[in-house]
RNA sequence: GGAGAGAUGGUUGAGUGGUUGAAAACACCAGUCUUGAAAACUGGCGGCCCUUCGCGGGGCUCGAGGGUUCGAAUCCCUCUCUCUCCGCCA
C-alpha cells in the first residue's frame, strides 16, 4: 500500500510525489485513471468524516447532560427524544463515510509500489540491467543435457509417475535426487544461519487471507494460489508470506532492528495463466522447496540491507561455483509490492540459457503499511513503519536443476559440490547404479 | 469431536449501562538528588482518523464484526483465538 498522505501532497518546489507516482504507473503500462478516482473518493471520505464526527460530537456532549440530570433525578425525557432522532441521522453519515472509506481502500490495495528512483524504466523483462556476471559457463566436450533427461536417466527424477499421482508440474524426486535437495536445504539454512546473521524459521504451510493481503498477493492474484476449499486457509506460494506477516499489527522496539530470518518451507503455486510455459522438467512446479531470506529493516537502512541480502544470496551460488548474473529489474518487469527488485540468474547449460533462481526485493514500507509493521523511535515519536526485504536463498529446486546441468558428465554422471559433499554422506557422484 | 473458562493499554491486573481512554502496580521516558550508578521523589507515558500554519479542538478504539440503548469495556448475537478436562491422533 503507498500512503496516501503523500499522494495528496503538493510540492512547490518540484514534481510531487503524485506526479512521479503517476510517471511510474506509466512505466508499468498502467493506467492511471485510478489514482484520480482516488483523490476524488478520498476528498469526498474527508468530507462525510467531519460530518458525521460533529453530530457525533453533539451526541456525546447531550449524553453527558442527560447522565447528569439523571444522576440529579431531574426529568431529561424531551432531551432523550430528541437524541432519538440525532442517533439516526448519525448511523446514516456513518455509513456514507464508510462507504467511502472502503472506496478509498479498495482502490489503493490494487495500485502498485512505487520504484526508486534508480530503477530503469522500461516495459518487459528485455529491458531490465545487467549488473554483473560471476562465474564462467563450463566448457563441454559433449552436448550438455537438460536436467529432466538427465534425473530420469539417473532415476533420481520421477515426473511420468507423479503425473499419475497427482497431475502435471508435480515430481517425485528418489535416491541422491532427494538427498541432494535435502543437502541443499540444510546447507543454505546452516550458510545463512551460521555465516550471515539470520534466525533459522520454519513457518507454517498454510496461512489465512489476511496474511496475503499483507504481503500484496491478495485483493490482485487471488488466482495465483491454492485454497483449501470452504475455508480462509491457502497454501503459502512462499515463506514470504508467513514470515512477513509475523509481526503483523506489532510496534517493534528501534533499537532492536534489524530481524533477520532465513527460512524454510515448501512453496505451492497454481501457475494459472502459464500455460504451456516450462512444460518440461523441474523449472516451474506446482510445489517446490524454498530458503527465504527475510528482513525487517529500519528505512534508513533498507537499501544497505537489499544489498547485503542479495550478496548473501549470492554467496550460496558462489560457494556451489554455479555461474550466475545479477539483473536489476526495470519498472515494468518489477513485482506489484517491489520497490526495487534483484533477480539472479543461474547458468542452466542443458538449456543454454540464464534463468531466475533467487529474486531479492526491497519492499520500503509497502508491506508494512498493509500488514501493519512499525516500530516506535527511541527519542518517544510516533510509530513508524518499518522496511521488509526478502529474497530466494536460494529456490532450492532450481539449484538442484543447476547442479544437474552444470557437473553433468559425459557418461550422464553428475558430479556433487564440494560444499555439499558433506551433507551426501561423503557422496562425490552421483552414478545411476548409486539408485533403484 | 464433546464439556467448560477466558480475551482490557508494553506487561500484570481492576472495572457489569452514565466525566472509565479506562484504577493500581510494574516496565519505560524526562527531571530532582548523586562524583557516577542504584534507591527515593516529581512529572510524563497507547494507537488510528478528521480539523489547524501552530497552540488546540473533535471522533474512533477495552480480541473482530454486528445489535439493543439517548448513552456500552459493561447487555444480546456471530466469528476468531487462548486455556482446562474428555475423546481421537503423528
Amino acid at each position: 500500500m503507498i500512503d496516501i498522505k503523500l499522494l495528496e501532497k503538493k510540492d512547490e518546489s518540484g514534481p510531487s510525489y503524485l506526479d512521479e507516482y503517476r510517471k511510474s504507473l506509466l512505466n508499468r503500462g498502467m493506467d492511471t485513471a485510478v489514482l484520480d478516482q482516488i483523490l476524488e473518493f478520498n476528498r469526498k471520505r474527508k468530507e462525510l468524516i467531519t460530518q458525521a464526527e460533529t453530530a457525533k460530537s453533539q451526541q456525546n456532549k447531550v449524553s453527558g447532560e442527560i447522565a447528569q440530570l439523571k444522576r440529579k433525578g431531574e426529568d431529561a425525557a424531551s432531551l432523550i427524544e430528541q437524541m432519538g432522532k440525532l442517533a439516526g441521522q448519525v448511523k446514516a453519515m456513518e455509513l456514507e463515510a464508510q462507504a467511502a472509506d472502503q472506496e478509498v481502500q479498495n482502490l489503493l490495495s490494487i495500485i502498485p509500489n512505487k520504484p526508486q528512483s534508480s530503477v530503469p524504466a522500461g516495459k518487459s523483462a528485455d529491458e531490465n540491467k545487467l549488473v554483473k556476471t560471476v562465474g564462467e559457463p563450463g566448457k563441454y566436450s559433449f552436448k550438455p543435457k537438460e536436467h529432466g533427461d538427465l534425473g530420469e536417466a539417473l532415476g533420481i527424477l520421477d515426473f511420468e509417475r507423479a503425473g499419475k499421482v497427482t497431475g502435471a508440474r508435480f515430481t517425485f524426486l528418489k535416491g541422491a535426487g532427494a538427498k541432494l535437495e535435502r543437502a541443499l536445504i540444510q546447507y543454505m539454512m546452516d550458510e545463512h544461519s551460521e555465516k550471515h546473521g539470520y534466525t533459522e524459521m520454519i513457518p507454517p504451510f498454510i496461512v489465512n487471507s489476511q496474511s496475503l493481503y499483507g504481503t500484496g498477493n491478495f485483493p490482485k492474484f487471488k488466482e495465483d494460489v491454492f485454497r483449501l476449499e470452504g475455508t480462509d486457509y491457502y497454501l503459502i506460494p512462499t515463506a514470504e508470506v508467513p514470515v512477513t506477516n509475523y509481526f503483523n499489527n506489532e510496534i517493534l522496539n528501534e533499537q532492536d532492528l534489524p530481524y533477520s530470518y532465513c527460512a524454510y518451507s515448501p512453496c505451492f503455486r497454481s501457475e494459472a495463466g502459464s500455460h504451456g510455459k516450462d512444460t518440461k522438467g523441474l523449472i516451474r512446479q506446482h510445489q517446490f522447496n524454498k530458503v527465504e531470506l527475510l528482513i525487517f529493516a529500519h528505512p534508513s537502512k533498507s537499501e544497505e540491507l537489499h544489498e547485503k541480502l542479495t550478496s548473501d544470496a549470492e554467496k550460496i551460488l558462489e560457494n556451489l561455483k554455479l555461474p550466475y548474473r545479477r539483473m536489476l529489474l526495470c519498472t515494468g518487469d518489477m513485482g506489484f509490492s517491489s520497490s526495487k527488485t534483484y533477480d539472479l540468474e543461474v547458468w542452466l547449460p542443458g538449456q543454454n540459457s540464464f534463468r531466475e533462481i533467487s529474486s531479492c526485493s526491497n519492499f520500503e514500507d509497502f508491506q508494512a503499511r498493509r500488514a501493519q509493521i512499525r516500530f516506535r523511535p527511541q527519542a518517544g515519536g510516533k510509530p513508524q513503519f518499518v522496511h521488509t526485504i526478502n529474497g530466494s536463498g536460494l529456490a532450492v529446486g532450481r539449484t538442484l536443476i543447476a547442479i544437474l546441468e552444470n557437473y553433468q558428465q559425459e557418461d550422464g554422471s553428475v558430479k556433487v559440490p564440494e560444499v555439499l559433499q558433506k551433507y551426501m554422506g561423503g557422496m562425490k557422484v552421483i552414478t545411476k547404479s548409486a539408485t533403484h
